[in-house]
DNA sequence: GGGGGTCTTTAAAGCGCTTTAATTTCAGGT
DNA sequence: ACCTGAAATTAAAGCGCTTTAAAGACCCCC
């Protein structure tokens, strides 16, 4: 403890890093040897690996990575790109490094802020020599990523992509939406309202998931998007304009923060959820999931998306594969406390 | 587009990405010409700079970091490790990188999940040869943490550290509880209940600047500390403990999403908030913000840590500052709509 | 027309590691 | 003893960039 002993002109005295050679030295061998015991190389006697691991564990020697990188023509490192204040990308990223741990490969992550562009993350990403990039929801346009591909694969998640130009993993959202109608339809409701998540791609998807799935059970004349965005302000005031109007007998919301929004308006108006309204989620977020909120909400599967993500990356770069390939999970319906059947009225159950 | 011609055996043909000697041959001059105009270097005459911009340009040249970072002395790196599920870091990341920008320094981002250990993320920094660390709310004991900095700088951001052995930025949470029993007390309130964070430093001041206010003002009998953690579950445990037996006529929580478990809570309840029942959060987190929660909360500036940090860590790296030096930003207390007067009572404001 | 200066440009030596071909070592067979 | 081949080790050539000392170009002036 301490730094004992004279200090070099500014700055503390900082132990020089140890370097290859220090342990090379330390065991009396080549750094060549000391290099290929390290990565689990063949060739070492097993005499040789036991005295280079605890020279190099004695010294607290670790590989400088920059140099590493170099003088391997692989770096394996997949690129991740995030918004780091999106919470589903949170949980993504948690997986991802898992299952890149699994393959051997390390993820190195770079985010969008409100400053910072996608473009920016992803120079960040290829300075850094990543392999393949794995894209979490991007924004830029189709042609841009296709470009990125050609440099070197892309797997964008979460997004749909125009057929075959590159890797996609994501979950049908436009399915998604259909059953939670499906849902609500069996529990009697015929007059389901929407509320819309702005432009995107993804907010298209599940507009016309709401869409299909009223049309297809019957209900076409009933269809009611409501104008919203990704926001909990935008279940707010999806809220109140559905309490100065009529309220119909359930609600679906483009994500969970939508409608927790919404959920706050009525709770505070005093409307029963689900006694007068069923509300229905999508994300299955971790606030759906608390006890005494209980969102009954569609969920995508985070896990199986980001294992998918790492072994498209993975594919590509070492079992040469070249076709690109969609994944699409099937998202699941998380029934909980927030639907039911809809009040006594003209819009009971019709009897089949 | 599209890739005519041959192509290799496995794989798309993807261009070899350009070198330093590429842009050299180009404009006819040497690598280390070019090195130099890239560098912003001094030297090379403003028409030769024109050029290299221009070839280097056309190639779509990027140095190669790695390359780069090896050779290189400083690498100019920060490595900053967050929570990524941690809303009020993804708030201070979206900062950090502004602050490092603007001092010529990159961010490399490293996150901490259920199943990434510290020293995990930590490791992930050393490799890319950061040059200083910003550890965001780190839980590793003291000891461990000031072995890290022996190796090189460290800030810690968020989280009270034993006097002077490191860099610290954080804000004043003893303080920052205390503004809030104040505005409390200022408005009449006596009975006030404090849901608390559970273990760590963080919890620990937050817990202290409760009790110590309330001293502070002669309601030493009234302290109240009810168990809880950092999530929204325990708002909800406390809430329903509370509703169970006596309200208070306020209470603080550790932080926001506690308090909006506990809000939840009270609302379903038809508790009256502020009418029956006073609350304040910590943090001030979007979600307190959103117009129809607005809780009254204690704030920490995210922009001014960030910029603390950075510059901490900058001072270490660029001009010599050896002392540990603490940061202390002063939290403020934001009233919104969750906090006003007392309900009539015995424990309306005595007059003195 | 040669001596000094100022600008520009470049050769060459790394940065710390990986990798491959070549060398050394050693056991076993004749 | 000598040869052979397998196993273990190492020398040396990079990886793509930076950096510094030294060379080259150029101008001005006596």
């Amino acid at each position: 403890m301490g730094n004992g002993g004279m200090t070099r002109s500014g700055g503390t005295a900082r132990s020089r890093r140890p370097r290859l050679d220090d342990v090379a030295a330390r065991v009396g061998l080549s750094p060549a040897s000391v290099s290929l015991v390290l990565r689990n190389a063949p060739g070492p006697s097993e005499a040789t690996r036991e005295r280079v691991f605890r020279a190099a564990a004695e010294l607290g020697y670790r590989a400088d990575m920059t140099a590493s990188l170099l003088a391997r023509h692989r770096t394996n490192l997949l690129g991740g790109m995030l918004d780091v204040r999106n919470t589903f990308h949170a949980e993504l990223v948690d997986h991802l490094h898992e299952a890149a741990d699994s393959v051997g490969y390390d993820l190195v992550l770079s985010t969008v802020t409100r400053t910072r562009s996608e473009d920016r993350a992803v120079e960040t990403l290829l300075d850094f020599r990543c392999e393949a990039l794995i894209l979490l929801g991007p924004e830029a346009p189709t042609a841009r990523l296709a470009a990125l591909d050609r440099l070197q694969p892309v797997v964008i998640v979460g997004r749909r992509i125009p057929a075959g130009s590159m890797d996609v993993v994501r979950s049908a959202d436009q399915a998604g939406v259909g059953l939670a109608v499906d849902h609500l339809v069996e529990l009697g409701h015929r007059d389901i309202a929407y509320v819309d998540g702005g432009k995107g791609t993804i907010a298209a998807d599940r507009r016309r998931g709401y869409r299909r799935a009223m049309r297809r059970l019957g209900l076409g004349d009933r269809v009611n998007v409501i104008e919203g965005d990704r926001t909990e302000d935008s279940g707010i005031r999806a809220g109140q304009m559905l309490l100065r109007r009529r309220l119909p007998t359930a609600v679906i919301t483009f994500n969970d923060r939508c409608a927790l929004g919404l959920l706050d308006v009525l709770i505070r108006s005093g409307v029963h959820v689900p006694g007068e309204l069923s509300l229905v989620g999508y994300d299955d977020s971790p606030s759906a999931q608390l006890a005494h909120i209980s969102l009954t909400s569609v969920g995508q599967d985070a896990l199986k998306q980001a294992q998918q993500a790492v072994a498209a990356a993975v594919e590509r770069l070492d079992h040469d594969r070249r076709a690109p390939r969609e994944v699409v999970l099937p998202p699941r319906l998380v029934v909980r406390s927030t639907t039911g059947p809809p009040p006594d009225s003209q819009d009971r159950p019709r009897q089949r």
